[in-house]
DNA sequence: CTCTGTGCAAAGACTTTGCAAAGTA
DNA sequence: TACTTTGCAAAGTCTTTGCACAGAG
């Protein structure tokens, strides 16, 4: 933990910026939920525990800082909202997303899966790969188990 | 052309939603769009020139219910628009895109590519998949050939 | 006549920006 | 001092909603 924000410190440095109180506490909040792909607004809440006198604006421009360094990604289930997501340590491509369309729920995948697919794209469409968006959508674990007896309909958007 | 607006006129009957003028002419506009990934008000502005009395709001109106019908997927590259696309006849999966970082150009790949993915993910993760969105970010083919000699450094954002 | 659909304007949700004040090297 | 960062409030952008009116069966 402490290592990770030692890392991004220096990552900031790096570029002329400084790992103030309000980006350290930010930084903090999205390292204690990595799993959990916070909307600004989530992230802006839960830092205010830390630092109750932390503005909205700074915790965007604070996201959308670590966006550019690559520290977090940003992403987008369809909802409206941006939701953002720490980059892995050492992780070479953007994770994958399972949403259930059930019960709202994430779920991350580490593994590439893409590596064919991402040479299949180069190879026949002359496309150079550089980042990837990949989500699916369906139904998950739990709440197959559910849905064999209820009958449920309760439905996501998008 | 006329086909598929019949076939979509009685997609909507099936619901007892009736094909206005309006709704007609928005989906005349997809129609004659396939490739372009039209935002709400792209497509606002191109419904306009057929019927100028028409608001914006039903065109989100339209939308929505075409994207309910599933007559359209709705997608979000990351730059806070939504945009409409087209489902293409008989396709069973949606599309893919391969986004330019460089040009923003957008192009679409018909072809599966996740067959075998999808089925590790069933298997491995107990993850039923229904749909999903695979977005490649990179360099197209004519910003390859241009950026061999020259030194461009425009970037798009996410 | 009844119910669906429309246009307009207003409201809403999310995000960005301007600016003076505060902090830092 | 010179430069970066912050908080607040205001403005912006995209989208949805309320409502009276028009239209189809």
């Amino acid at each position: 933990m402490e290592h990770r924000i030692e890392k991004i410190k220096k990552q900031l440095h790096s570029q002329s910026y400084k790992l103030t109180p309000q980006r350290e506490a930010t930084v903090r909040v999205l390292l204690e939920n990595e799993e959990d792909h916070l909307s600004a607004e989530d992230v802006y809440l839960l830092v205010k525990e830390k630092a109750p006198e932390i503005g909205l604006a700074t915790v965007y421009r604070t996201l959308e800082l670590l966006s550019e360094l690559k520290v977090v990604d940003k992403i987008n289930f369809g909802d409206g909202v941006s939701r953002f997501d720490l980059r892995k340590e050492g992780a070479t491509h953007f994770h994958h997303h399972l949403v259930c369309i059930e019960c709202g729920s994430v779920a991350e995948i580490e593994e590439d899966l893409l590596g064919e697919v991402e040479s299949q794209v180069e190879n026949q469409w002359g496309f150079e790969v550089k980042d990837h968006r990949l989500t699916f959508h369906g139904i998950c674990k739990s709440c197959q188990k559910q849905t064999v007896t209820a009958t449920t309909t309760t439905h996501m958007e998008q």
